[in-house]
DNA sequence: GTCTATATTAAGATAGAC
DNA sequence: GTCTATCTTAATATAGAC
């Protein structure tokens, strides 16, 4: 066969659209190579610890994507109202409509290393805390921003579930919509 | 090797176990034959669709002490406070104060059967049913009381994937103290 | 840097003894 | 109804050609 090229960037994106559909378990490296087009030893070789590598590299490129499109964007400059309504579009498109899973959910689950079980809970706490910044500067008490913060944050996981049991992604279009009015004074 | 005997009940709650924490595709059939003591072999005599039907079989236990537990209880007489307490603490000890998964979470990533995913959905839109219905009684609006159970559900597994990443089961608290409040009249 | 080929181990599944 | 033994397929991982 034909030699393929295919981009760090590339190749990790078709990975993680892999792994947030089945999980760690469900993904063989057989698949990875499929999907991209390499073969399994080229896998190997540009990630010699294999899946588990691979996985790290993913969650390396999310929390990447997050802090540029949804943490920079809370941080940075215009109202409130509007760079929240930015990043819930950013949200909106990084979920597909509420049609991918959180890979904090599925990588969550015992399989993976204990490297990335820390990854994904420093994300989440990250996450968190962006969110809970927000609510602060909108005026709310720092406990109050928090505790809005992380209800945030649960019920957006949660939607996330709700939608894939369901087949139905209105539960994620729910909690997309109440988040200004969580995160802000009413 | 002598003989094992094991009862159906106790074989699918160690099944049970074994599904909610590393899903279907994390648990083969060695692990649940270790799990039970049981050969594989032996398995495949009780539940000869091997791993689909056993989690078919673990399902529909699970849909069976929910009935038992938090349907019926919630349906019952007494006044609705002390229902919702009595379930919340039946809830509490399913989940095992938040340290177990839920099986609409796990089992609903791709991997299993279409009957399971199906089988899913039905007892999720029960769940919501049954919540609906005792905010209903406590007079909300059957609109208002529709939501105020979706949003309980969605924020139910949304704490339970927060407290799995966070290895912190206080977001599974928080719920299960708001619940009396999101689901009756102030 | 990717390929083909292969080694090794594990998973799913069944046959037949007891 | 459970066991031992075995078959087949799939998974992880590596060696060596190009």
């Amino acid at each position: 066969m034909a030699h393929r090229i295919i981009s760090d960037e590339e190749l990790l994106a078709t990975a993680l659209d892999l792994f947030r559909t089945y999980g760690f378990e469900g993904v063989s490296i057989k698949q990875l190579a499929d999907a991209t087009g390499l073969e399994k030893a080229s896998l190997y070789y540009r990630f010699p610890g294999g899946k588990d590598e691979i996985v790290m590299a993913v969650a390396g490129d999310v929390v990447a994507w997050f802090e540029k499109n949804i943490f920079d964007p809370l941080a940075g400059a215009g109202s409130i109202r509007k760079r929240l309504a930015f990043v819930i579009e950013r949200l909106r498109e990084f979920y597909v409509g509420g049609t991918k899973a959180c890979i904090m959910d599925l990588l969550s689950i015992p399989g993976g290393s204990e490297e990335l079980k820390a990854a994904l809970k420093e994300a989440m706490k990250t996450w968190i805390s962006a969110f809970a910044d927000v609510a602060k500067e909108s005026g709310l008490s720092p406990a109050l921003a928090r505790s809005r913060a992380e209800e945030a944050i649960v019920r957006f996981e949660g939607s996330l579930v709700v939608s894939r049991v369901m087949g139905d992604t209105s539960a994620f279009e729910r909690i997309l919509k109440a988040l200004p009015e969580l995160l802000t004074v009413a």
